[in-house]
DNA sequence: TTGTATGCGTTATCAA
DNA sequence: TTGATAACGCATACAA
C-alpha cells in the first residue's frame, strides 16, 4: 500500500488535516510541527495522491495539450517552448495527439477535461470538425487554439502572423528579382494553410509579383514532390515557388533536383516554419521562422488569465531567415 | 456546475448505485432500467469524471510516456505507433517531455505515477542518471523502457537490434565496395549510443572492413557537421562514414558538401532510424529503419501482461532502407 | 494554531 | 436486481 498523509499524519503525531496544512501551506502551522510533517513525510517518501488533490480542489496543476500530428515537426518544437514556459515548477504538460482526426481530437479534448486538466491548448484539426468538440469544452475548461484555428471565433488564438510573414517573404522576392510567383499549398481543413492562401495573392500583388493560380494539396513531402511535376506541366516555369509550409517546400526542393532544374538558378523556393531540417537542405531553404517561445508564452498568459474576459486573436510578428534556396551567389 | 451521476440518477428515477452499474456495466441492470439511465445519461449530456472514478478504482485506462527530447524525430513517430496500438479505443496516451534532464524526467515520472497511469513506456535521459527515479517507481507502476535503457536490468525494455543493424549496414558497405570506416557517435549517455558504439567495430571485423577510432560528440546535427571537420584534420578519409543516426549524418552529409566532397563518389555515408528526412537529404541517405510499429506492439504487450514475470529485453529486427548515399550510379 | 467532521464523484460492499 | 452506505485520499469549514 502506498504511503498516504494519514501515515505521514500519524508518524508525526499529528492530526491529518495539521499535516496537510503543512504540507500544502494553505495555512500556517507551528515551526515545529511544520519541521516534523515534513520530516516525517520525507522519511516515509510521502508523495501526494493528486488525483485525490484534484478530486478536492478541482485543481491538477497540468496543462493539457492537443496536436494534429506530432510528426509534424513544428508541433514538437512548439511543445518544447510550452514546457520551458512552465518551467519545471510543479505545473505538468500533459500532450495527446489527434492522428489528423477530429473524432479522435474530440475523444482526447474530453479525456484531459476529464482528467481536471486546468486549461487546455489545442491545434485543432479541422477549422470545420473540430469547432464543436472545441467549443462545448470551452465552457467547462479554459481554451486557448494555437497555430490553427476554428471558425468559432469565441475562442481564443495565438499564433504566427501569417500576413507579416507573406510580406516578408514576398518583399525578399521582389528584392532578389523574381517577377512571378506561384503558391504551393493545401486543399486542407487547417486554418493556417487557409490563411496563407488568402493572404498570398495579396502579399504578391504589393510587391509587384505577378502571381499564377495555386497549386494545392495535401499535406507533406510528397505532394510538394508531385506539385513540381503540375508545375512543370502549366509550361514555364515561375521566378518563385512559394510554398506554405517546410515541409513542402523540401519535396519542391526534391521534385526539381529530380529534374534536374536549379535552385536557386532556375527558380527560387521558400518555405514556412524553420522547422529545423530546412537549414540542412540543399540547397539551404530560405524560410520565415515562427517565434515559437513567445507564441508559447502568449498561450499561457491567455490561459492563465481570469475568465471571462474578451476573445483574443494574437498574431505574433514572424522572422525571415534567408538562405541559399533564393540567393545566388 | 458540471452534471454527475446523481443528477442522471435523479432524472432516470433510479439510486446513484443502480446508475453507476448502468453505465459501467459492471453488474447486471434491469433492462427497462439500463436504457432509462443511458437515456437520461445522453441527455443530460453526462461524463463520467474520471478523477473520481480514478480514485475510487485505482485505473485510469491511461498510459504515461516520457521521452527524453520530443524535438529527437525518432520519438514523435514512435509516439504515433503506440497511439495506433492503443486505437480509438477507451485508452488514451499522456506523453511527457524530459527536456534531455533527468531531474525533469524525474518529475515528469512522478507526476504521471501521481496521476495513476496503469502503465509506464519511459526512453530514459541516460544509463545511469536516470536509474534511480525509474527503478523506484517501477515499484509502484509497471513501468517499460523503449529505445534505450538504464544499467538496471531489472527493467523490461523494447527496442530496435543495434547487433542487427550494424550487421546490416557493414554488409552493404563491404558489398559496395568499402574498405575502411570510420563511425561518428556520441559521447551522450544514452543506452543506443553506447551499443552501436560497441556493437561497431566487431561487425565491421565481421564483414573485412577496417576502422578508425570512432568519433564522439554531442547528439544533433551540428556535431556532424563538425565531425567532418575533424574526419579531415585525420589526414585521408575512409571509404565509409557511418553515423549512429540520421541527425548526425545529416550533418555529416552537410559537412561534406560544404567541403567540396562527393558523396557517394569518394565516401560513402550512413544513418540510422530512418527518420523521415533522410529519404530527402541530398544524396538520399542510406539508412536502418527501426521497426517502430513492432516496438510499439510490444511495449504494450509488456505492460498488460500480469506482473511478476521475468524481466524481458526485446530486440527487435530493423530492416536496411538502401539510398544514394552508399551506391553509385 | 490545531483537531473534528464533512464532502469532492465515483464505485464497492452489504442488505434487502 | 436494487438501494443505502461506506470508502478512495485529500483539503477545507467550522469549532475549539
Amino acid at each position: 500500500m502506498r504511503v498516504t498523509i494519514r501515515d505521514v499524519a500519524r508518524a508525526a503525531g499529528v492530526s491529518v488535516s495539521t499535516a496537510s496544512r503543512a504540507l500544502t501551506g494553505a495555512r500556517p502551522v507551528g515551526e515545529q510541527i511544520a519541521v516534523r510533517v515534513r520530516d516525517a513525510a520525507t522519511a516515509l517518501g510521502y508523495r501526494q495522491n493528486r488525483v485525490a488533490s484534484a478530486l478536492r480542489t478541482q485543481r491538477t496543476d497540468t496543462i493539457g495539450m492537443v496536436v494534429p500530428q506530432i510528426s509534424n515537426p513544428f508541433y514538437p518544437v512548439l511543445v518544447e517552448a510550452i514546457e520551458r514556459c512552465l518551467g519545471d515548477d510543479n505545473r505538468q504538460l500533459l500532450l495527446c495527439d489527434a492522428q489528423r482526426d477530429a473524432t479522435v481530437e474530440s475523444s482526447r479534448i474530453h479525456a484531459l477535461a476529464d482528467r481536471q486538466v486546468d486549461g487546455l491548448i489545442v491545434a485543432p484539426v479541422s477549422t470545420v470538425a473540430s469547432a464543436a468538440a472545441l467549443t462545448s469544452i470551452a465552457g467547462e475548461v479554459p481554451v486557448v487554439q494555437v497555430d490553427r484555428s476554428v471558425a468559432d471565433t469565441a475562442l481564443d488564438w495565438v499564433g504566427v502572423d501569417d500576413v507579416a510573414g507573406l510580406r516578408l517573404l514576398t518583399e525578399h522576392l521582389a528584392q532578389v528579382g523574381a517577377r512571378t510567383a506561384v503558391l504551393v499549398g493545401t486543399v486542407s481543413e487547417s486554418s493556417a494553410g487557409r490563411t496563407r492562401l488568402a493572404e498570398f495573392g495579396p502579399a504578391a500583388a504589393r510587391h509587384g509579383l505577378s502571381t499564377a493560380e495555386p497549386l494545392l494539396g495535401a499535406y507533406g513531402v510528397e505532394w510538394g514532390v508531385r506539385a513540381v511535376d503540375e508545375l512543370r506541366e502549366r509550361g514555364p516555369l515561375p521566378d518563385a515557388v512559394v510554398c506554405v509550409n517546410d515541409e513542402i517546400a523540401l519535396g519542391v526542393l526534391q521534385g526539381l533536383r529530380a529534374a534536374g532544374i536549379s535552385v536557386p538558378g532556375e527558380v527560387v523556393v521558400t518555405g514556412f516554419d524553420d522547422n529545423g531540417f530546412a537549414a540542412l537542405a540543399d540547397p539551404p531553404l530560405t524560410t520565415v521562422r515562427q517565434p515559437h517561445q513567445q507564441i508559447a508564452a502568449e498561450c499561457l498568459r491567455l490561459l492563465d488569465r481570469p475568465r471571462g474576459g474578451p476573445t483574443r486573436r494574437i498574431a505574433l510578428a514572424p522572422t525571415l531567415v534567408v538562405r541559399a534556396s533564393t540567393t545566388l551567389r
